[in-house]
DNA sequence: TCTCCAAACTAAACCGGTTTAGTTTATTCT
DNA sequence: AGAATAAACTAAACCGGTTTAGTTTGGAGA
């Protein structure tokens, strides 16, 4: 069933066909108008919009990639994405990375064959094939970077948070509550947030005359199990810690557990400060102290500038910079309990 | 930059670059195709595949709708779901219904439009308009559903789990455990696997000669905050319970934050059991005891199922049912302590 | 009544690929 | 040497749409 079966049955042109279906109001009557709605409405025809867009040179597809959808930072942020995406008829291809950077690669190369109208990317950090980067830059697809640079994508805009600020409100809230040795769980080395978050961190430490231990700095990834197992060599070494900034909120699940298990009390013994403040953190026990980032809105503005960029709007080659809250939970105040 | 700039750098016809681009070796010689292939090299030609698509009549692309990204269950079944499509060199149009009938019709069609060359539905229950239907019907694009039944598809296969045994086993679980007033806290009425787990649960109940209590049963939705309000309704009212089964993992989350708050102590006082055994479960304080469903690997097989069909192999259209497993953790044994 | 113009429509080119039918050239067989 | 065949390649049709350049028709204005 195509344009050229609706025509004849209608006994009309393809074009005048291909008018109705985009909603073309000129050059056609009411009256044809309705004959061939009521035909397609009949026999079910559904245009082939892929047909369509070799010629229009757009597909109204975008392209995002995120390295880990099962870390539930990352949902919540698609989230914002495929509404905006939505709102303005676009659909969103989702790719899991799995922080590898070959399966990035894959993924980029099918969006180009796939002449994705953008790119959304929160890249796994590695450098990619001089190749393939090239390409995207020859097809002239714009990109847009999601809450992490990209050394592949220098030149491209993005929405990020500030991480240092944030990172730094929270250690000072660390030290506030008391603490005086306070460890810093990052996630990966080579990603920017991790030493953004780092800087803020070390940071607090410097102002308030708390002398830095890099013994107490470890990198693992975003995930609860290096949360876990680097929590769990802190605690079996000598340290002495009184407190835990944890590079992300999935991280604090991870040392959270080790605690427990230890039967370490928080925040009693150790105060415990998240980052992101995804939905799980208010359900915790104890709940999580964290440092809260817009994540869904990151997600909506970033397509929002994509396709900014895709329109060529004024502006829209300008990154923004979001930013992070305090919330208070219980892993941090002692003795304030349920909350 | 086309198919015909190529031609005409290397000198040849279009067909013979068309053959070289996708390593048909037959009628051209290995000279010409080091040739053509060093010119794409060169210039960075990547072609454009949905131009070709529309003679070949199929796009390479899956269509994926969930109800609810942010149910940590499907990102899990996403992963499995990916893996099996990148395996084959398809890829993923994932999409988020947010539960809410509108949009998965919206999605619905941009897959037709889009011609998609398979469909996977974890639907949300409501029915679609008969005219939509009948457009996927005449489309031919194979359906697979994906753990939740659907009456818009009753003839499409699926991947199901046998959520009947698994409510059953659990509640038995429950039982032995001591518990003799057991609250079902399930997910929405609609939805078949929230009746098949009333089910289990209810027969459970019928063989060991606890009685039925209606006032016990609770519907809502599959989230965490469902579980938190239902729980609280349960606490609040006269009603003397010691067991929970969660009709899935965070509807347990709620409930166990709703019985923290209330100083219930779990196990000791009442004992949780969850479905579903998302990655968080073990992290849990207490950790959840759960019925553990495959979750990656339904996703694995509906997508291995999806190609069958595309591909017309034989046994295509037989759905399959997966087991749950009980897994045991804090949540239910009294005096166990960690786990 | 004739001209002009707008509206309604058609025919055909085009988008970037794939595929089929056919042509040229070199090689093998008798 | 001549016929048969295979390999390498081209030209053109085709896929399902969009768009442009023209054509037909009817009505208004002079």
């Amino acid at each position: 069933m195509t344009i050229n079966d609706i025509a004849r049955m209608a006994g009309v042109s393809k074009g005048t066909v291909s008018r109705v279906i985009n909603n073309n109001p000129r050059g056609v009557s009411e009256e044809t108008r309705q004959h061939i709605l009521d035909i397609i409405e009949r026999v079910g025809y559904v245009p082939n919009r892929m047909a369509g867009s070799i010629t229009l040179a757009r597909t109204k597809m975008l392209g995002l990639i995120i390295p880990d959808i099962q870390n539930m930072f990352f949902p919540q942020m698609v989230r914002g994405a495929e509404d905006c995406a939505m709102e303005h008829g676009y659909t969103l291809f989702l790719c899991n990375s799995d922080s590898n950077i070959q399966k990035e690669q894959q993924y980029l190369q099918a969006f180009i064959e796939k002449r994705v109208d953008g790119i959304l990317i929160n890249s796994c950090g590695e450098r990619m094939e001089e190749r393939l980067r090239r390409s995207i830059q020859k097809s002239n697809i714009p990109v847009v970077l999601l809450d992490r640079r990209s050394k592949d994508f220098p030149g491209a805009p993005g929405i990020f948070v500030d991480n240092e600020e944030g990172a730094y409100t929270g250690t000072c809230h660390l030290i506030d509550s008391g603490c005086t040795a306070i460890c810093f769980l990052g996630g990966p080395e080579g990603v920017n947030t991790t030493a953004e978050r780092f800087r803020g961190y070390r940071q607090a430490l410097k102002e308030s005359g708390i002398s830095f231990r890099p013994e107490y700095v470890l990198y693992g990834s975003y995930s609860t199990l290096s949360g876990y197992e680097r929590m769990k060599n802190i605690l079996e070494s000598e340290l002495k810690i009184d407190g835990v900034f944890a590079g992300a909120d999935i991280i604090a699940v991870g040392a959270l557990r080790a605690l427990r298990e230890r039967q370490v009390s928080v925040p009693e013994e150790i105060s415990v400060l998240g980052f992101d403040n995804i939905a799980i953190s208010a359900d915790l026990s104890p709940s999580l102290t964290t440092m809260a980032q817009p994540i869904y809105e990151i997600g909506y503005r970033a397509v929002s500038k994509l396709l900014a960029q895709i329109h060529r709007d004024p502006g829209c080659d300008r990154s923004e910079w979001m930013h992070t809250t305090l919330v208070l939970r219980e892993s941090t105040q002692k003795g304030r309990g349920l909350k």
